[in-house]
DNA sequence: CTAATTGCAAAAGCTTTGCAGCGCA
DNA sequence: TGCGCTGCAAAGCTTTTGCAATTAG
């Protein structure tokens, strides 16, 4: 917990509860991807008195210092997910929704030389495989 | 135009003045990926009477009909590029917003790979490069 | 104490839908 | 002629913003 209130000064952020109690639910979830909204439901669940319009702009605070990344996957809303370092792409399940993660150096190397040889530098990426179960 | 006429037909859709003249303007624009917004503002620039709503329709039928591929860059707001039977992926300029299109065999073989060791069968994928002019 | 933060409600942006009238086949 | 299609306006969703009250440091 105090490792929290940490990482939230670090990042010039006050400690409040609001922030700390997103943190946690974040930190504690079994869903490592969560919509604003989810996290929203999640906490009125644990009587947390928290407004939706503070979950997106605590959300994208967290963003912005990196605490978090935020995701399009389709479907017109953003899922959040806690950074852990350890960067991933996502395999999407279009029949569960589930959400599964890999990585992969040899498409990580290409994508680095495909933007360099169209003289780009690369600064990010997306890369969603929508997938379904084996037949 | 006729052939127009034949896709629209062979989608099961009827041959209506909006629906020809969306897809005359998705096959000559200059811009290969255009926002519903900006369709529809190119028609109304061509003076050609066509609300938004019907574009909006209009679009998502061709998409269902595999007439046109839509895209959900970053930005909340989807991008329709006419299906030309060429699969590739974009990388988009995070400065000027230029699209460039790709295609790389490799990351495609190597996403059926993964995929397919997740126990997944690949029914589709979204990737994105964000980068930014060489320094 | 002071500036940052929050909650609420209202607004915004993109997209979809209901419905009466129009147009293609 | 008949059903599909369109336009308009209204509604829907996610996300953002204005503002007064609250809270952290």
């Amino acid at each position: 917990m105090a490792d929290q209130n940490q990482e939230l000064r670090k990042a010039g952020l006050k400690v409040t509860l609001p922030r700390v109690k997103i943190l946690q639910m974040l930190e504690a979830s079994e869903q490592r991807h969560l919509s604003a909204e989810e996290v929203y439901k999640q906490l009125m669940e644990a009587d947390e008195d928290v407004g939706l319009a503070t979950v997106y702009r605590v959300l994208t605070q967290f963003e912005a210092a990196g605490l978090v990344v935020r995701h399009n996957f389709d479907g017109g809303h953003s899922v959040f997910e806690l950074e852990r370092g350890d960067h991933h792409d996502h395999m999407v399940c279009v029949e569960s929704g589930q959400v599964v993660e890999f990585h992969n150096e040899e498409i990580e190397a290409l994508q680095e030389a495909i933007a360099e040889k169209h003289g780009f530098e690369l600064t990010g990426h997306s890369l969603v495989l929508y997938v379904k179960p084996k037949a």
